[in-house]
DNA sequence: ATCCCGGTTG
DNA sequence: CAACCGGGAT
């Protein structure tokens, strides 16, 4: 019993860096000390039922012994975080105005995209300001519902995993950093994946704030070593462990200004995260395949033109412009799973498609790979 | 626009 | 084996 831990000494992970960079591709320039815990990750099964071994103390974590960690008292007011739910969120919290640092040109686009967002940022004092400045697309209820419908019928990935399912258990401050950290480890298209690094980190008491900040880096990486982006996302995790540790007595930030702040948090995950951990619905959660799938549908183009959009970011600007705020937390999950069975990024299965007959798109993404830029027709 | 990293797809 | 995928940072 008991065996190989993972690699927290240095030594285990200098013999183990020759041998990533022995099989590994690239080695040109210098392979940044990339440690490759793919080969001790399959042993990683056994190690996590192995016990820890004293000396190496990273999995000390006193277990949850004191996660009260108290201090609930200074809790952070909800700042700046409207509660009205369900009335229209303010349009500023959309241009993520102070973000992260200096404005990012994001605000600018958002703003070129919705001229009639900002206006009404500066004078609606009134709840009843209508959802759609925009103009919703003809017939996008009918092709909502015939998504459903498919969706119903094929189980896809998403629905059997999500960060939402991250630490159901677990209570509140807990839950909310295990929503977190799931959405940072997350890649849909891969949700076993990310699914286990969860586990896996859950198993070795890591998934809160306390916990990860004392782990070793190179123990969280090789947990969610299967996660792509795993030693940026290990360091991420760390430093917002740390954040969160330090200004949010162990808990997540509670607006979505603040989240945005998190090293490795962006847009898509703040939104996530806002509803899912605080029930908080700021936005929309547009990831990739709700960006491309919304404009295959047309339901969103650039400001002016009939231009596809060119970033989730003006995805979802566009998309707040007119869809009602009932279906801004399940737009998501519905189109990220129709995006993994049919409306696929590559050969779409049009043919399979319900709504194939209210798609501007349907069918013309012929293969024509890299062959010729010729015309059609 | 590129890179990060490994998996997947063609 | 090459191209692509993914969210964010730069």
């Amino acid at each position: 019993m008991s065996l190989l831990l993972l690699p927290r000494s240095s030594e285990a992970l200098r013999s183990a860096i020759p041998f990533s960079v022995a099989l590994g591709r690239r080695i040109n320039g210098m392979p940044k000390t990339r440690l490759s815990p793919r080969l001790l990750h399959q042993s990683k099964t056994e190690v996590l039922a192995a016990d820890p071994k004293p000396e190496l103390r990273v999995f000390e974590r006193k277990k949850r012994a004191k996660e009260t960690i108290e201090v609930e008292e200074h809790e952070l007011k909800p700042e700046s975080t409207p509660k009205k739910i369900c009335g229209l969120p303010d349009i500023e919290d959309f241009a993520y105005k102070s973000a992260k640092g200096k404005s990012k040109p994001i605000t600018d686009a958002v703003q070129g995209v919705s001229g009639v967002a900002a206006r009404i940022d500066s004078t609606e004092s009134s709840d009843q300001v209508k959802c759609f400045m925009g103009e919703p697309p003809a017939n996008w209820e009918k092709v909502l519902s015939g998504i459903r419908t498919m969706r119903s019928s094929e189980g896809a990935p998403v629905d059997t995993m999500g960060c939402e399912k991250a630490g159901g258990t677990l209570p509140p401050k807990e839950r909310r950093f295990a929503v977190l950290v799931s959405s940072l480890l997350s890649s849909q298209t891969k949700d076993q994946v990310n699914h286990g690094a969860v586990q896996r980190l859950l198993e070795n008491g890591l998934l809160t704030a306390e916990a990860l900040d004392k782990a070793d880096e190179t123990t969280i990486r090789t947990l969610i070593y299967p996660v792509g982006f795993y030693t940026r996302k290990a360091t991420n995790m760390k430093k917002i462990a740390k954040i969160c540790l330090l200004k949010y007595n162990g808990d997540i930030p509670s607006s979505l200004e603040d989240l945005l702040a998190l090293p490795g948090i962006g847009p898509k995950m703040a939104h996530l995260v806002m509803h899912i951990a605080w029930d908080n619905i700021q936005g929309i959660c547009v990831d990739t395949h709700v960006h491309r799938i919304c404009n295959r549908l047309g339901w969103v183009r650039r400001a002016g033109s009939k231009q596809k959009t060119s970033s989730p970011e003006e995805t979802r600007v566009a998309l707040q412009l007119w869809l009602p705020k009932e279906e801004w937390a399940p737009i998501n999950p519905l189109l990220v799973g129709f995006g993994q069975t049919i409306c696929t990024p590559l050969r779409p299965r049009c043919d399979k498609c319900g709504v194939s007959e209210l798609c501007p798109s349907a069918f013309k993404e012929t293969k024509m790979k890299k062959t010729s830029p010729a015309k059609k027709s």
